[in-house]
RNA sequence: CGCGGGAUGGAGCAGUUCGGUAGCUCGUCGGGCUCAUAACCCGAAGGUCGUAGGUUCAAAUCCUUCUCCCGCAACCA
């Protein structure tokens, strides 16, 4: 029996087309969910939209179409750019699917009738003409943000859903559970400043606008945003509040919510509020994510610095793209995008690293041996340092996926291509091919670089799906092994260029 | 005194848990090799590990002061 494993992004908010940063989570969570395939694990990998909220409505109306029309558009568009990616998602959910919005309907009034939501009255400070609320830390010299005119404090209808009830059980859980919030700074500002000075009640439903998940037994509110979006992770899997499927047994609760930095409050605070108040328990771990981020700062419209993942793609591949924003985020700050450094990275790693020696031992293996290989078993000192490594990179990358060390992990595979060049260097195959009774020992050495490149070919499957792909079928290989294997037999297939080098212009 | 994270050769980072000759990738300079995508391999230069003090035989690592940077400080998502 396979153990199960499932991990979940947020879902993208329906607001405008993700730039490449938006982008950083769903290839974080492939590499992940793709790792944990390859270790043998029954995965479920969930993506997909959030498309309520005021902010959609209001996009909507100066697009001049209704709020539907509006997020299928963009849910699509998201959808593709996912696809782009080579994202191996299992589900792409959307909130405004009839099944999560009825189960979001049981879910609000099972809260209601339990007590945990209760109608009171949300005040704020209000600003008329943009119809906004607003807080005291958002306002700009006590104006509003926005227009810079006065606000006022108002009273609006709302349900309110008891935090302040679970606040002392998930202080608790989280006590207990250190791996739950990661990174661990993270955990240490949601326990600092709102777990410890004491949670207010959480306003969970709107009467200013419409475009949501309507109350059924009230119909002038509609469900607040996070209310609907967090519980996604639950209603897609089989969740109801009469009786849950066989499936939401399985795989509830969740082994690792990925999500982006600025949304943990949501996630460590409310949605394990809200899942108390359903009596189920909690997600695995949660982990926040930094951000890719320009060298000028955030990527934002109003900057005018955004990337697309897509023009990326076009212009590069697929590959040369994950592998950058994979490897060159760190696991807890942000991490900065520009073209010099994907370019001098495809360059300086995937061609002269790994293209490069993928190609030029297939290329010796074709002139010495026309392209069949044996192990012929002539072994010579060298060899022992390049095999050790080989043996030793499954528990590596394992110790980094646990940590979720992306780009850490994916460095151990590249020492590894390292060694593998060295070693090329060390035995000199080139001058061995010139000895006729040196013909065996040749053999051997490009055996043993054939079953490197084999074995990195394995564990570079998650982070460059293509790629990976695509060294197999040049070494005609479908050996999956973690090991060093010394009984194969190779016929490979012709070399090809993996990665074509990108000449920058100098100046 | 709101809470937390950080400051390491030209750049980006590791090392700090349990003190003991400062490490990696890139860049620069020199050399080697020719199987390969001007690639690959070797070597060198370059750091008083933010500041000031303390503990110690010994501090990037422990303690204290200060400076600077960043994140968070709730109902927009």
């Amino acid at each position: 029996m396979k153990e199960k494993y499932y991990i979940s992004t947020a879902i993208a908010y329906t607001s405008g087309k993700p730039h490449i940063g938006n982008t950083y989570e769903i290839v974080l969570a492939d590499s992940i969910a793709r790792y944990k395939r390859l270790k043998g694990y029954d995965v479920y990998f969930q993506t997909g939209t959030d498309e309520h909220g005021e902010k959609i409505e209001l996009k909507a109306k100066e697009a001049g179409i209704t709020p539907k029309e509006f997020v299928d558009t963009v849910a699509n568009e998201i959808k593709s750019i996912w696809d782009i990616m080579n994202t191996s998602y299992d589900k792409f959910v959307r909130t405004t699917d009839e099944h999560h919005e009825k189960i979001v309907q049981k879910i609000f009034k099972k809260m209601f009738d339990k007590g945990d939501i209760y109608l009171g009255e949300y005040k704020g400070l209000y600003c008329t003409p943009c119809e906004s609320f607003w807080t005291e830390s958002q306002l700009v010299d006590g104006k509003c943000p926005d227009c810079g005119r006065d606000v006022e404090l108002k009273a609006e209808e709302a349900y309110f859903f008891k935090l302040s009830k679970y606040q002392d059980k998930l202080i608790e859980y989280i006590e207990n559970h250190p791996e739950f919030i990661e990174p661990e700074s993270r955990k240490n500002e949601m326990v600092n400043n709102f777990l410890k000075p004491g949670l207010q009640d959480l306003c969970v439903s709107r009467t200013s606008f419409d475009w949501g998940i309507p109350v059924d037994f009230d119909s002038k509110h509609v469900v607040y945003v996070w209310l609907d979006a967090l519980t996604n992770y639950i209603t897609n899997i089989g969740y109801d509040p009469d009786g849950s499927s066989e499936e939401f047994n399985k795989w509830w609760p969740a082994d690792l919510h990925l999500i982006g930095k600025d949304i943990i409050r949501f996630h460590t605070i409310y949605w394990p509020c809200f899942l108390m108040s359903l009596e189920l328990p909690l997600p695995k771990q949660v982990f926040g994510h930094p951000w890719l981020i320009m060298s000028d700062g955030k990527m934002s419209k109003s900057r005018g610095n955004v990337i697309y993942a897509d023009d990326l793609v076009n212009e590069f591949g697929v590959d040369a793209v994950r592998y950058y924003v994979l490897h060159e985020i760190p696991f807890a700050s942000d991490g900065v995008f520009t073209r010099d450094l994907l370019i001098e990275r495809v360059n300086g790693d995937l061609v002269n690293i790994l293209g490069n020696l993928v190609n030029r031992t297939i290329s010796m293996a074709k002139k010495y041996f026309e392209s069949h290989l044996e192990n012929k078993k002539v072994v010579e000192d060298v060899d022992t340092d390049l095999i050790s490594m080989i043996n030793t990179l499954e528990e590596k990358v394992e110790s980094r996926m646990n940590k979720l060390e992306i780009g850490s992990a994916i460095d151990e595979i590249f020492d590894v291509l390292r060694r593998s060049n060295k070693y090329i260097d060390e035995t000199t195959p080139w001058v061995l091919a010139k000895e006729e009774d040196k013909k065996d020992r040749l053999e051997t050495v490009l055996y043993n670089l054939i079953e490197a490149i084999r074995v990195c070919a394995v564990f570079i499957e998650p982070f460059l799906p293509e790629t990976s792909e695509k060294i197999l079928s040049q070494i005609n290989s479908s050996d999956k092994s973690f090991q060093y294997n010394e009984n194969m037999v190779y016929d490979l297939n012709e070399a090809e260029i993996l990665f074509q080098r990108i000449e920058v212009e100098k100046e």
